[in-house]
This record gives structure tokens, C-alpha cells and sequence, in this order.
DNA sequence: ACTATAAGTAACTAATTGGTTACTTTCCAG
DNA sequence: CTGGAAAGTAACCAATTAGTTACTTATAGT
């Protein structure tokens, strides 16, 4: 018989869970199949986590975790203007792509009116990063780097939507376009249409401010 | 005992059932709850649609049809330049907060790998959706309308992700912004917002073309 | 080395679920 | 008006599932 180590139990426990509610949500995920997965008896399951909603709930805090470790890091960088809308995308479309867990979660919870989620008190933290993007437009605005016309709320909304649509909805959205959209060419391409698409509603301008222009000077 | 009628029977199982899988997806569905909501006895389910799966595909098949009826409307009426994209961003918000169900179902089907949408055949017509719009924006780029380097395909990628994720992820994006973002004056100013990003990126011009402009002219 | 405690196991239970069987009732064509 | 087919019913079955019980085994502090 192997060694005991409680600590490696539970992470054991935890990584088949996530990977289980991740393919087949809360209601669809099989206790039994968490334990086979993790190579651990059942009753473990219930030790650790008491039972099937709280071992859910201590993996989508772990998911969760994962998310706002890199918006953290992607604050820090105090990116302004373009740039800001280039990394904020870049990041985004990063991590979803190495975090399908994430993505699918997320899905599962919307589809339950996000209840666990609502509970998770931390991502607090979340909101956080909303404000502080939101925030850093409005600043771009006042700096005159964005048009002065532009919503920051609606903007931030934008980008974390279409970032996040890309991956979630891969399935009907390949056959819709019959072919796969998660190849790495395709997802290049997309981050870099994303990045143009925002990038251009909040710096460019009409053509008729440019026969505008030529009008001033005539 | 009430009057014998096999069409409502049927309409009654596939309308409940239409609920039923849009809350609870295919594995989490009962059909038990779907013969009590239909107010029929489960063997008829059995009966008239061999067996869940069966059924869930002609639920799918109705729910589906709904949208290919709206496309086919939406391109009747010919649209082209902003009016096209304005139109197709309107009727896709209209349809999907009116259709709920589908949103849920194409949801639970991409968690699924949209294996039951891929069996259905007559999405053919959806397809053909997707290439007249494509076409239509590589028209209004032909005529100037556009700007000349737009990614087509990438544009109508973009207009449909960002007009799903609205209501597909309502749950966890009203928690994020603290705020219900289906109220009916947050649906309008979102439509608003996502014709304005679209056009922009459509028509709009980068301000150093508006500064060559005054170069040129000096 | 010893023992209290934590880690782990196997077998079980009560409830639920998709699907079936054996049956009765309604309808309508001849 | 009647007999056969279609519509509908109730009770049941086998499989599955979250959670439990009663038990054994390893470990760490003294």
C-alpha cells in the first residue's frame, strides 16, 4: 500500500472534481467517477469536503483563484491607452485558452442562475478588476487618447464577452463556420481582429470628421 | 376524462419537454417531469418519440427552426452598409431575448460538444446564413462603404459572439458589473453599444488618416 | 514501543431514473 | 353498431447514485 498523505488526498480529490463538474457540470458529475478518478475511496470525498456541493464549491474558488491571479498580475503592469486594450485581450484569450475548466464552469453556473457562484464571497476581487478597467478607460478618455464619445462600462463588457464567447460557444460556432476555431492559427487571428475592432471604436474617427478637416483648411 | 387529441398531446410533451431540457440540459432533464408538465402519461413519451433522445433532437430540430425563420426574414429585407449591420445586431438581440430556451440549449449543447446539433441536418440553412452575410460585408467593402481592410468573416464572428454572450452568461457578468444587465434599458444601450463598436471598426478611420488629410491639402 | 487519532476501505441503503409490460379506454371505418 | 387499432394508464424493473456505517490500518507524539 502507497503512503498516506492527506495533503496530496485532497489535491488528488480536488483536480479529478474540477475536471469532472468541468465535462459534466454539478448535477451531471458522479461522485464515483471523482473517486475513481483521484484513485481514492469515497468516503475521503466526504471527510475532506464534507459533501458533493461543498467539493464543488472549494474547486470553483480554486478555478476562480486561477482568473484573478492574472488579472492581478496584468494590473500591475498599469498599462494606459492602446496598449491597455492589447494586453486586457491578450490575457484574456490566453488564459481561457489554457483553462477550458474555467470556461466550461463558468457555463455550467450561468446556466444555474451562477447560485454557487453568487456565494463565493472573494470574487470581490473580480469586481475589483472590473472597476480598475473601467476606471482606466475613463482615463484614457479624459487624456484624449480615446474619443470622448465612448461608454468604459460597455467597452469593458465588450471586450470579456467576446474574448470569453470564443472559447465557450467553440462547439456551435465551428460548424457554424465549418472549421475549428480553436486551432492556434484561428485563435491568432481572432485575438488580433478583437484588438482591431476595439481599438477602433475607441480611437478612430468617422470619415466625414476627415472632409471635415480638409473643409477647415479650404 | 378529457377529449382524446394525439397533435396537442404531442405539442404539449415537446413544449414541456422544451422547458425541461432548456433548465436542466439532457442529462439533467427527468422524463418523469417532462410527462408531469406535459400532464400525459410518461408511456406516451415513449410512444411518440421512441425514447429522450428522441426526443430532445425534435426539440432541438423546433427550438432551432425558430432562428432559421428569423434569418431568412432578415435577409429578405436585402440591407446593406450600416443598415445591414445595424439590422443584423437587432434582430439577433430581439430573437435571443425572446428565445431563452435557445440560448440555454445552445449552451448545454456546447458543453456537450454540440454533438446533438451536429447530427441536425437542416442546419444547413444556418450556414447559408453565415456566407450571405460574409458576402454582403465583402460587397459593402467592393463598394467603398467599408473600410478596405476589414476581415469579413471575422466581422460576423464578432457580431454574433458578442449578441449571445449578452445572454448567455447574464448571470455571471450581472454579478461582475453588480447589476441586471437583461433589464430592458440595459438590452437597449447594449444593442446601442454593439452597433456603434461594429460600425466603427466598419467605417471609422484612424486620426492620423485625418492628420495625412490636412497634409495633403497644406 | 504504545496508544490515540487520523487515513483509508468495503459493503450497504434509500431514493431516483429511463424505460417496459400488461392492461383499459376511446375512436371511427365498414 | 361493432371490432380492431390507436390513445392512454398504472404498476413495475433494473440500474444508478449520493451518502452512511462499521470496520481496519497507518502514523505521530509521548
Amino acid at each position: 500500500m502507497a503512503k498516506r498523505d492527506p495533503e496530496r488526498s485532497r489535491q488528488n480529490i480536488l483536480s479529478a472534481a474540477e475536471e469532472e463538474f468541468s465535462e459534466k457540470g454539478f448535477f451531471g458529475a458522479r461522485v464515483d467517477e471523482i473517486a475513481a478518478k483521484a484513485q481514492i475511496n469515497k468516503r475521503m470525498i466526504y471527510a475532506y469536503f464534507t459533501d458533493k456541493e461543498g467539493l464543488y464549491k472549494q474547486v470553483l474558488a480554486q478555478v476562480y483563484g486561477r482568473l484573478e491571479e492574472v488579472e492581478r498580475t496584468l494590473i500591475q503592469q498599469q498599462y494606459t491607452g492602446k496598449e491597455l486594450v492589447a494586453a486586457l485581450i491578450g490575457a484574456y484569450f490566453d488564459f481561457l485558452k489554457s483553462n477550458p475548466t474555467f470556461v466550461n464552469i463558468l457555463m455550467w453556473e450561468n446556466l444555474n442562475q451562477a447560485q454557487y457562484l453568487r456565494e463565493l464571497e472573494n470574487s470581490r476581487i473580480e469586481r475589483d478588476t472590473i472597476r480598475y478597467f473601467v476606471n482606466a478607460l475613463e482615463d484614457g478618455r479624459a487624456a484624449g487618447i480615446f474619443r470622448p464619445d465612448i461608454d468604459p462600462k460597455q467597452t469593458v463588457l465588450s471586450m470579456i464577452t467576446i474574448c470569453f464567447a470564443n472559447f465557450s460557444n467553440q462547439h456551435t460556432l465551428s460548424k457554424l463556420f465549418s472549421q475549428d476555431l480553436t486551432s492556434e492559427d484561428n485563435i491568432k487571428q481572432r485575438k488580433q481582429h478583437t484588438v482591431n475592432i476595439m481599438v477602433a471604436y475607441l480611437c478612430n474617427y468617422p470619415k466625414e470628421e476627415i472632409n471635415n478637416a480638409k473643409h477647415h483648411l479650404e
